[in-house]
DNA sequence: ATGGCGCATGGAATGCGA
């Protein structure tokens, strides 16, 4: 089984992309972030022509995340991780006794900013949320993090150090997530390596070889038994009008 | 050096991403 987590940065910008990359990998589960598009809004037809069953959360212009599924989505929550939060940011379903929670965590925009706040206290409420789900089974919350969880999670760590996505209460809160029993399927799979989920466009980090790691599968210790792999499709970041993210397999046997 | 890009909205300039 394949589970896939993909920040598309605009569905509709990036729906030939898409339907190309799925068609041609055949995943069993797609998890999107940034759809910036309403459920009216989002293109249906081709994912569905492709054989994929879609359960989703839209927003207008902002936000916005599905889950796309070649065997049928059960029990599907969404306004995670709190129904307060008016931002379509997380949505969750059960995929053949896996439990998939699909993940868009707040930017923070900088780190004396409101919404640097808003990003810390959505994360508290997902520490919360996570706590209270069953961790003993089979559980996967992947997703764009927008945290760098260690120096080694970036290429130029001097360039980002103690901004946005690296700083020390961001990465307290990222090890207080692990610290539910969850694990960071890459990082227990390859401890040592550095590999990137993200390059800025504004700054050609792509081009010049620098990036980040900011998108994550976090796993429960029974589904880290059953990981073979994590594969970032490094490709998929250039070409034609790609998204800033790459997708990133989490690969179970 | 942190923007110089890309996308949505709306029909130009602005907000936002990370």
């Amino acid at each position: 089984m394949r589970i896939v987590s993909w920040n598309v940065n605009s569905i509709r910008a990036r729906e030939n992309r898409v339907l190309n990359w799925l068609d041609q990998e055949r995943p069993d589960v797609l998890c999107l972030q940034e759809l910036k598009c309403t459920e009216e809004q989002f293109p249906f037809d081709g994912f569905d022509a492709l054989g994929y069953e879609v359960a989703m959360q839209g927003q207008k212009t902002y936000n916005g995340v599905a889950i796309l599924s070649l065997e049928p989505i059960e029990e599907v929550e969404t306004g995670l991780p709190w129904p307060d939060d008016a931002a379509a940011r997380g949505i969750a379903g059960t995929i053949a006794g896996v439990r998939v929670v699909n993940l868009y965590v707040p930017n923070g925009s900088a780190v004396d900013s409101d919404k640097y706040d808003y990003k810390l206290a959505w994360l508290d409420q997902l520490a919360r949320w996570l706590g209270a789900q069953d961790r003993a089974g089979e559980l996967v919350a992947c997703g764009d993090y927008n945290i760098a969880p260690a120096d080694i999670d970036c290429s130029e760590p001097e360039r980002w150090a103690g901004g946005v996505l690296v700083s020390d209460p961001e990465r307290e809160r990222f090890r207080g997530l692990l610290s539910l029993g969850l694990h960071d399927a890459l990082r227990a799979l390859r401890p040592d390596t550095r590999e990137w989920t993200w390059w800025d466009f504004k700054t050609s980090m792509f081009e010049r070889g620098e990036g980040l790691r900011i998108d994550h599968h976090l796993v429960t210790e029974r589904l880290l038994a059953r990981c073979e792999d994590v594969v970032i499709d490094v490709a998929e970041r250039a070409g034609d009008k790609p998204s800033d993210h790459a997708p990133v397999t989490l690969v179970l046997g």
